[in-house]
DNA sequence: TGTTAGCACTCGTTCGGAATGAGTGCTAAC
DNA sequence: GTTAGCACTCATTCCGAACGAGTGCTAACA
């Protein structure tokens, strides 16, 4: 009977009540302001009086989509409200030509340095979105170790070269407790290359320690001293998270409460946290936006939107990339330059690994 | 005849001037508010009237001193009276035994790792000044190079290890114009470990250019490989900063004003900019603290101080830590901290120089 | 001659009320 | 189902009064 009714799911609303509801998503991402029904009606040019709208716009607040921030005043997106703009209304704007270019160029620059690309996709991401970039590194349990190579300095000292499979080298020194000569050294080298190629550097140390258990002689006392290298391992296995543009947010009419800007940047100063949002936004689905508000896991910081992706080695999704900034972002832009820039980022990631 | 006339010099203020405006600076260092006459004579209970503190006040403005911020309000110091008071009138107030514990304690922890001890030495200025706290790598110019070596990966890639004379080891992968095969690697290796031990990190690419224009024959094709390796080498090159604690600034009253946040957050992600106030910082003055005001070399923030000490590795200067924080800083305290932290900092440098 | 009390004056801040205007909800008519 | 009209709400702005912290100046005092 009450032929209303029957669009109760979300992604059965009205075609009126969508264009409404996309009306003022869009203009409330570019004014960052309350929109009221007149406002409405004038900015879209729509065939309908500012009553009719107002009308919808009251549905569409039972709904759960809109929402007033006083009695009085115009409409602004609910977290359903976006939800829904992403999922069903957004059409995704491609990037400009000039956009474009940018970003080939950015990539074109360097190949053979893994951080080096890293830092120059944060620094993309900021550039093109004006919100802050975030590039994650490829995930240590999918980085294997495909080279040793030990070098004697010193008395009782040791420099460690190790090379993965993305063709990044990490070094460090390590101290041993006794001394060392060169043939030692090479022996040394050849049981880690032998025991550890291939391994993934995230469980080194643990895949050392059960090897450990099993060997006996001098396998055993070799062993014993590659557990001294390798335990300096961890400073290198933490997430290591590139960042950039930062500053950009100041610029938000949002962050200009000093309260809200000082979380933001709590936020992005603490890198697993920050990664934590990263892993939330990919895991609701698959590059769709995500919104970090009171109720949700306790990130702790209200009023940001976050629009994130992973990005595949050799087709496997190996690690993060996003854009962070406030809730009311042009996601339609955003979205589609999140993803072309995860899938360049692969593709040279995917080369560098040979 | 006027025996005021005498003491032009501002290091001859009276003695009852130079009580008043230390007076002053304190009070305005801990609440952060313009200090009028009764308050000086109520918080340091003096045996004056506050008519009399009147006057002198008027006196040390007239001097340049003081500065009103309106006609009816309190007393503020300008940067003369920074200035006079850290240099005449401030006390250095020794570190609590709790702090020196806290330092001793987080130098401590590792011994091994240049990267680690700058990371660690931002942490702690960060820590215990509640301000930004910055920590500067050494100076390229007095990093010379210990020893190279090779590793062929692949066809034509060679991992390359470096090691300094802090016993930092970098490392970087280099592709070769050419293949290379392990005699080749070899000869390569001995090649820039005769040429170049001992060089300035810096300058190493010049001098294998000059080196270049030299020889001939084998020498002459394995330097232009050498130059393959190192060109590579700016990246390793600029200077390396360590920053901690800069959303610590957000507590601070004078950057509540978004624009004045936004400016200095400018400032600490541009590195070469912020070397230059600490460079500034040292150079006006061994040690003595720095204020940055419009007038200044266009930093292009304002409202902001720094003490910054440099600290010696051999007993040379080598790199530059310091506190970045609001004008209004309690100097008497930082200073000592920076200095303290600077001689831990040099020393634990120079047994890792060995 | 230096110090102090007293007083008029300045000026930022706070508070309350009036005016404004954007925007809504509701009702009645089309 | 749509629209015009109208009363109502509420944030924002503006204004003036009251307040109070602080000053400069003058005259008296030791």
């Amino acid at each position: 009977m009450a032929p209303k009714k029957i669009q109760e799911q979300p992604s059965d609303l009205a075609q009126r009540e969508r264009e409404i509801l996309q009306a003022v998503v869009n203009s409330y991402i570019t004014t960052a302001e309350p929109v009221g029904s007149r406002a409405v009606v004038k900015r879209f040019n729509m065939d309908l009086s500012a009553a009719t709208v107002r009308n919808v716009m009251s549905d569409l607040e039972e709904m759960g989509f809109l929402q007033q921030v006083h009695t009085s005043s115009g409409r602004v997106p609910t977290d359903e409200g976006y939800r829904y703009y992403v999922d069903h209304l957004m059409h995704v704007q491609e990037l400009t030509l000039a956009e474009r270019r940018r970003i080939e160029k950015e990539f074109s620059q360097k190949l053979d340095d893994m951080d080096g690309l890293l830092r120059n996709t944060s620094h993309l991401l900021a550039l093109v979105s004006h919100q802050a970039g975030i590039a994650e590194a490829p995930d240590t349990s999918q980085t294997r170790i495909q080279r040793f190579e030990l070098v004697p300095i010193g008395e009782n000292r040791v420099a460690v070269l190790m090379v993965d499979n993305y063709g990044t080298v990490r070094s460090m020194m390590a101290s041993l407790s006794g001394p060392i000569d060169n043939q030692q050294a090479e022996r040394l080298n050849n049981f880690l290359n032998q025991n550890f190629m291939g391994t993934e550097i995230g469980s080194l140390a643990k895949s050392l320690r059960t090897l450990l258990g099993e060997v006996l002689g001098e396998q055993r006392s070799l062993a014993q001293h590659a557990l001294e290298v390798l335990d300096l391992m961890p400073q290198h296995q933490g997430n290591r998270l590139f960042l950039d543009g930062a500053v950009q947010l100041f610029e938000q009419p949002e962050f200009q409460r000093i309260e809200q800007a000082r979380e933001v940047f709590g936020l992005l100063e603490e890198h697993d946290r920050l990664i934590g949002v990263l892993r939330k936004a990919v895991a609701d689905g698959d590059g769709r936006a995500v919104f970090i508000s009171r109720n949700d896991d306790n990130f702790g910081v209200e009023g940001i939107g976050v629009v994130a992706s992973s990005y595949n080695v050799d087709g496997k999704p190996a690690g993060l990339i996003g854009v962070l900034g406030p809730r009311r972002m042009p996601y339609s832009r955003l979205t589609s330059l999140v993803h072309h820039t995860a899938d360049m980022l692969g593709r040279f990631l995917t080369k560098l690994s040979k």
